[in-house]
DNA sequence: AGGCTTTACG
DNA sequence: CGTA
DNA sequence: GCCT
């Protein structure tokens, strides 16, 4: 990475300013433009210069780089101090721009032809060559009247429509298609007749003459058409026409030939030119290694993207300090996804990852930045010192909080997610969605709801009846995986926030000390270089300052350098400190769901033993009950021999079999045990009173409290057994979608840590050549095997300055 | 001083 | 050279 | 014309 702006699509800004990088692929382009009026300004100039020399003439070039920075810039160019900091905008372009700025017009854009030209809506290559009226063109021109569409990247107009083609999976599918699409369109005068402008199917041949491959890679099939959007009498009363191309690419290239095509000039351009400074050939047929000229899969845009190294939606513009509806202020986010911005503060930020952890229990959210106290940031208007402090702190909250949206987006699910996706639609209030499903149906305890699905209404009727584990308990039956995915973990996070942050606090802190030396020494210097020039000193005063300047720059290196590496280091490290946070709750959460399982496999033998108990009782008031009726039938009916002696067993299947049935007993509800007390009634006064009191002696509740108990633990043992079934199920889920998603974080961390050390070889490649560039100085290279020894030739350097001061 | 996007088709 |  |  360069140290240049360039490299930094993502520098601190708070509110009005913010660095501009250098390549269009790393740019938004606000729409609409903050700048029009000097764009417009601007763009006579370029469209000149491409007709005076051309379109590939550097004169041509550097107008258009330079319109394309504007166009990209974020804040209202005031200044010229602020338009001379834009890339691309040198001297002569800060005097066009100080021009404007001064007298709200460019001398040169106001030639009299160009005036002339100008005024009448001649704006652009294409006006002039129609006001030309070149037959080519003719037929185009002829229903350019009729175009006028919004379409692409936000512009309010646009002159074409790319549509792109292809099969999924299925290379050479997509032969022959356009020819048959076209003819098609004919006959049905979609097309007018002369609305084929070209059509070319090379495509169509490319197997039958596979012998280039790497040219024919790019030989898409395509169609330049007039495309004719029939009258239907009601909304369009007459005819519209488009300009249409259709493209046709094989699945392979899709992705390419979509950035290919939807870009614009300069973001073309600017994509190529980036993919060679890291030795990769990029054109719509796809991406290849210069050197090896091996293929580069990236099948989609956004492989495409990451294949580069270059950040792909959504984007946290900008942070902005509002008090709208307030009385305080307060910093909101500005947020571009799919062309449309959104803007949400940060306690909506958290309100999402909430939600979204609590609908996805078994997925890694990933994490937000900390929260940081803030709160000075109203008052900080005051205070500068402090001011400047918040803004950093902001733009690393701005940073963290677009790695959170990024890294939502590309997680399979997460990134389809409905409530994630309604927080980047702008039309979507915010507190709605809180307020609404999914995320009010979900209950306050994770254990309370399936890991599945956590918004079923049945499954959450089934899930209430089951424990909550108390947090002392141990597991009979731990998994092994997790067990080791659990120590892993563990140690994972405490190396982070142990030694791995302790080593980098140290190196920060001797960068920064260092930084500081660079900058006491320049000053120094400088003052030296002032004092000597005072009396006269002949040359060495020069000399001195030179050398006073070259700190500075080493100065300034070195600042940028730590700024560089705290975005690029510091941040993802503190990023997976809460990532191994985030992990650790996750199988904290497996792990108590695991713990649920066993205690309401434990509670639903309890319930069991309970209704054994209580069936018991109810047996025995049974046998009770059959004892007293013998005596009854003794006393009352003149005895019986054929009397049942008194069931032995007292088993509920004797005295099933008795009254003949011939299945076990069923379960002993009300409606059964009433027979039993019937014959009680016709028994009179005194067997019921006996009854009553020998029953007394056996049970202490009344019989119908006791039945319905029964039947309640019943009802629960069914309804717990319901649910413990569906927990089973559950936590196979939970364990099979948690071990999936760690190892897809798995994969994400490896691919990090290897960007992270890839960056930081060229980062400190780059840095060490430039300070090592400055004259007379000293380099101090920190965290390699030279930095001792460019220490002491610092401190050797130093003393000796010290050593000049003294003297004086 | 040298680079500045890319490459085929009509 | 002009088209993408 | 601007940047490395």
């Amino acid at each position: 990475m360069p140290l240049t702006s360039d490299s930094d699509s993502d520098t601190e800004s708070s509110d009005d300013e913010q660095a501009v990088p250098m390549l269009a692929c790393r740019r938004l382009s606000p729409r609409p433009c903050i700048n029009q009026a000097l764009v417009d300004e601007l763009k006579p100039l370029r469209e000149f210069r491409f007709l005076q020399y051309g379109t590939h003439a550097k004169e041509s070039i550097s107008y258009a780089t330079a319109v394309s920075c504007i166009i990209g810039t974020p804040f209202k160019i005031e200044t010229v101090e602020q338009a001379a900091k834009i890339p691309k905008i040198g001297e002569k372009l800060t005097l066009k721009i100080q021009e404007f700025l001064d007298y709200g017009f460019i001398k040169e854009s106001r030639y009299a032809k160009a005036n002339e030209l100008y005024e009448r809506g001649v704006r652009t290559l294409e006006d002039l060559r129609r006001a030309m009226n070149r037959p080519r063109i003719k037929s185009y021109l002829k229903y350019y009247d009729d175009m006028q569409e919004k379409y692409r990247r936000g512009k309010e107009f646009s002159n074409d429509v790319d549509i792109l083609f292809t099969y999924p999976h299925r290379d050479g599918e997509e032969r022959g298609v356009l020819q048959a699409l076209v003819e098609r369109m004919q006959q049905k005068n979609l097309i007018p007749e002369d609305g084929i402008l070209t059509l070319t199917t090379c495509g169509t041949d490319r197997t039958i003459t596979p012998n280039r491959s790497a040219t024919l890679l790019d030989a898409l099939d395509k169609a330049l058409i007039i495309f004719r959007h029939p009258a239907n009498g009601t909304t369009r009363v007459r005819d519209k026409y488009r300009r249409v191309d259709l493209v046709v690419t094989t699945w392979r290239e899709w992705g390419s030939a979509v950035v290919g095509w939807t870009g614009s000039t300069q973001f073309e351009r600017d994509l190529r030119r980036h993919a060679k400074r890291i030795n990769l050939k990029f054109d719509s047929g796809g991406i290849r290694n210069r050197t090896t000229d091996e293929p580069v899969e990236a099948v989609t845009e956004k492989d495409v993207f990451r294949v580069l190294g270059l950040d792909y939606i959504p984007y946290i513009v900008d942070a902005l300090k509002t008090s709208e509806g307030a009385s305080t202020p307060y910093i909101v986010y500005r947020i571009v996804f799919e062309n449309r911005e959104v803007r949400r503060r940060y306690s909506d930020f958290v309100s999402l990852r909430q939600a979204l952890a609590t609908l996805h229990p078994c997925f890694i959210v990933p994490p937000l930045p900390p929260k940081n106290s803030l709160s000075s940031y109203a008052i900080a208007g005051a205070n500068p010192a402090k001011a400047k402090e918040d803004a950093a702190l902001i733009a690393r909250r701005r940073r963290m909080l677009s790695t959170f949206l990024n890294r939502t987006l590309e997680h399979p699910v997460l990134g389809q997610e409905r409530v994630f996706r309604r927080f980047l639609d702008p039309e979507t209030p915010w507190h709605d969605v809180l307020h609404s499903p999914p995320v009010t149906l979900v209950p306050k305890n994770p254990l309370k709801a399936p890991a599945n699905d956590p918004t079923n209404a049945e499954m959450l009727a089934l899930f209430a009846s089951l424990p909550i584990p108390s947090s002392s308990a141990t597991l009979q039956h731990p998994d092994q995986r997790f067990l080791d995915s659990e120590v892993f973990t563990s140690k994972f996070s405490s190396h982070l926030a142990g030694s791995m942050e302790k080593v980098n606090r140290r190196l920060m802190k001797r960068w920064t000390e260092a930084a500081g030396d660079w900058g006491e020494m320049g000053g120094g210097l400088n003052g030296f270089a002032l004092r000597m020039g005072e009396d006269g000193s002949g040359g060495l005063d020069e000399a001195t300052e030179k050398v006073g300047m070259a700190v500075d720059a080493g100065y300034t290196l070195t600042n940028t350098m730590l700024k560089h590496w705290e975005q690029e280091f510091t941040e993802p490290l503190q990023e997976y400190t809460q990532f191994s946070n985030i992990i650790k709750s996750l199988l904290k959460y497996r792990h108590n769901k695991h713990l649920q399982y066993e205690a309401a496999r434990e509670l639903l033998e309890s319930k069991r033993g309970t209704l054994e108990e209580l069936e018991r009782s109810e047996l025995e008031a049974q046998r009770l009950e059959k004892a007293l009726e013998r005596v009854r039938i003794v006393t009352e009916d003149g005895g019986s021999d054929r009397a049942v002696s008194p069931p032995s067993g007292s088993s509920p299947v004797g005295a099933a079999a008795e009254s003949g049935a011939q299945a076990p007993l069923p379960p002993l509800p009300s409606s059964s045990g009433s027979l039993a007390p019937q014959p009680a009634k016709r028994g009179g006064g005194l067997v019921s009173a006996l009854k009553h009191s020998v029953k007394g002696l056996v049970d202490s509740d009344p019989e119908s409290t006791r039945r319905s108990t029964i039947s309640k633990t019943r009802e629960q043992i069914n309804q717990l057994d319901d649910a413990i079934k569906a927990l089973t199920g559950d936590l196979r889920f939970a364990s099979v979608t948690i071990q999936s998603d760690l190892d897809r974080f798995q994969r994400q961390k490896v691919g990090d840590i290897r960007e992270m050390c890839l960056d930081f070889a060229n980062f400190h490649k780059e840095w060490a050549s430039k300070v090592r560039s400055v004259p007379l100085v000293a380099v101090i290279l920190p965290p390699t095997h030279l930095c001792s020894q460019n220490l002491a030739m610092w401190e050797e350097t130093k003393a000796a300055i010290d050593a000049i001061v003294d003297d004086e």
